[in-house]
Order: structure tokens, then sequence, then C-alpha cells
DNA sequence: AAAGCAATCAACCGCACGCAA
DNA sequence: TTTGCGTGCGGTTGATTGCTT
């Protein structure tokens, strides 16, 4: 009885990805789009368990992933948003379509947690010596609540998330732009995961033999690998786009690649944090006093 | 230079959910 | 209604990298 396992444990390869199986996978979604993940292993001829080659798609190959440091802005849109969602991560990455679920989870559990566990400490600091330092405020509302209180208050901040969620969507809907995520398979384009790949091999080659432990082969294969990975994904019948990103009114411009429309309610998060930016000095206090519940309250009712 | 330690992040694991038969 | 499958999600692990002593 039970659920079987999702692949056989035998034969199934793990760890790190190398490119050559980037590019496998890569050129199978590209000619077949994404899903049906079960067949994926079967089809390509990858020793990966079908869940391997899913993650690896959606948190690396995707077109459209942006890696490396968070801005000052997404940062506080995370911070913000796991206040009012909690560990919802996936929730999170929907309002950092660039980002991904697994990207801001581990940005948090490895620098917001301990920024704001610094922050609590210098709130408590503050409240001791009897101030009102603007970073005690957000921590109160949560703390001083009893844990009913504070669970309740959670469902109906989760309740007014949903709500305003649902409404940035319809917003959205109603205009001609669809989220590249959103689209069907066949919308795709791949040169987003060219450009990943191509990174990608970048960033492994210019890795000294030393810091990164490889195969003979792979090292004999890596000089033609970049050059196999833009044939492999470009060399087909879908034409690839400069970019599926979309350029109108709200959108926002990152290293040459329009991004896609800001929701309604990121707009207001965005600008919300803009405000607090601006009040004042003091930058970490500030991004504790953001007044989520009872903004939200506010808005949504 | 080398050893030890901490930080980071890609990847894995197991559970939950939705859907179709 | 039940069952099985495919997929999504969140927590956790472990390899790698960087820093300190």
């Amino acid at each position: 009885m039970g659920r079987p396992p999702c692949c056989e444990k035998e034969g199934v390869k793990k760890g790190p990805w190398t490119p050559e199986e980037d590019i496998v996978l890569v050129s199978y979604i590209q000619e077949h789009g994404p899903g049906n993940w079960r067949a994926v292993p079967t089809n390509t001829g990858l020793m990966r368990c079908s869940k391997s080659c899913r993650l690896r798609w959606t948190n690396y190959l995707r077109p459209g992933i942006k890696r490396g440091n968070f801005t000052d802005q997404e940062e506080k849109l995370i911070i913000h948003l796991q206040a009012l969602l909690g560990n919802r991560w996936a929730a999170i990455a929907t309002y950092l379509p660039e980002r991904t679920d697994n990207d801001i989870k581990n940005y948090w559990n490895t620098h917001l947690k301990k920024k704001l566990k610094k922050l609590q400490c210098t709130a408590a600091d503050f409240t001791q010596d009897g101030s009102t330092g603007t970073a005690t405020s957000f921590f109160n509302d949560h703390h001083s609540l009893s844990k009913g209180q504070w669970e309740r208050r959670l469902q109906t901040d989760i309740q007014n998330a949903k709500q305003a969620l649902s409404e940035a969507l319809s917003l959205e809907n109603r205009k001609p732009e669809v989220p590249p995520f959103s689209r069907p398979p066949n919308a795709y384009t791949y040169a987003s995961s060219t450009e990943n790949i191509s990174r990608l091999l970048e960033s492994w080659m210019k890795s000294t033999p030393k810091s990164r432990s490889r195969t003979s082969s792979e090292s004999t294969t890596e000089s033609k690998t970049t050059a196999t990975v833009e044939k492999a994904v470009m060399g087909s019948d879908h034409a690839p786009l400069a970019s599926f990103r979309f350029d109108s009114n709200g959108s926002r411009e990152m290293a040459g690649t329009a991004v896609a429309p800001l929701s309604f309610i990121e707009t207001w998060l965005l600008e919300d944090l803009g405000n607090v930016e601006n009040a004042g000095e003091g930058e970490e206090d500030d991004l504790a006093d953001l007044p989520l519940s009872d903004v939200a309250h506010e808005l949504f009712e």
C-alpha cells in the first residue's frame, strides 16, 4: 500500500546538474513544453527523477529567472509579504516573478531572518528605554497579541491577501498582456533559457579545476558546450525572441529586458515601501515599521 | 599555507492537493 | 466515493565556497 515512489531509486542520478543534462532538458522542454514530468526522464534518457527535472526547470532553467543579489526593494517586498502571508513562499514568489520560491526561501533563511532577529533585539532595546522607536510597532503589533488573537489576525491577513491577489489577477486579465508563466507551453520562448545556461556555462568554465570537481569528459567537452547550447536551444523551429517580457505603463526595465507590468498590490507594496524608504534615515528601523495588518484592513475592506 | 568554521544555495524529501477514471 | 497519478509546496540536507585563525 501507500504511494509508489515518484521514480525508481536505483539508477537515478542525484546531485548537481551538469551543463550537458541542462541542454538535454531544455531541448526537450523546448520541443514539448513543460509538464508531464514523469515522461521526461524516459523520453530524454536523463538518469534523473521526474521531480528533479521539474525542479531544475522551475528553479534554474526556466525563462525569466533573475539570479544574483536581491535589491533593496525586493528585500523589503519579501519582508512585507512574509509578514502578511507567512512562509508561503510560492505565494510570495508570485509577486516577484523573476525570483523562484526556492530562491526567496533561501534568501529569507540565510539573510532576512537574521536581519529581522537583529531588528527585533533592537526593537526590544527601544521598548525597554521607553522610547517609541519605529522598529517596535511591527513586532509589538504581532507579539503583544495573544496566540489566539494573533492566529485570527493572521487568518484575516491571509484572507485579505487572497482577495487582493484575485483582484490583482482580474485586473491583469483585462490587459492584453499575459504574464509569461501563465502562457501555454507553445507560447514560451527559450531565449532566456539560452541566456541562463550560457551564463551558467560561463561561470562554470571560469571556475578553476581546483574549485570544481568534474570528470575528464566534462572538461574535454566544455569548450564546445556553449555553442552546443546555442545550437540546441536556438536552432529550432521556435524562433528565439529577444525577450518574452513586456513593456507597458508601470513596467520596469532591467538590463535591457522589459519586465512584466506591476500588479495592483505589487504597485501598492512598492509605493508603500518607497514611502517608507523616503521617510527618513535609519532604513533598517523603517523596514520593520510596516503597519501591515492595519493598512491591509483599510485597503481591502 | 592549512585547518576549522560559517555561510550559502542547489537539490532532495515527504506531504498535500487537485483531478481524472 | 474511492483510488491513483501528477504536480506543487515547504522544510531540510549536504556540497561548495569564503572567511578566519
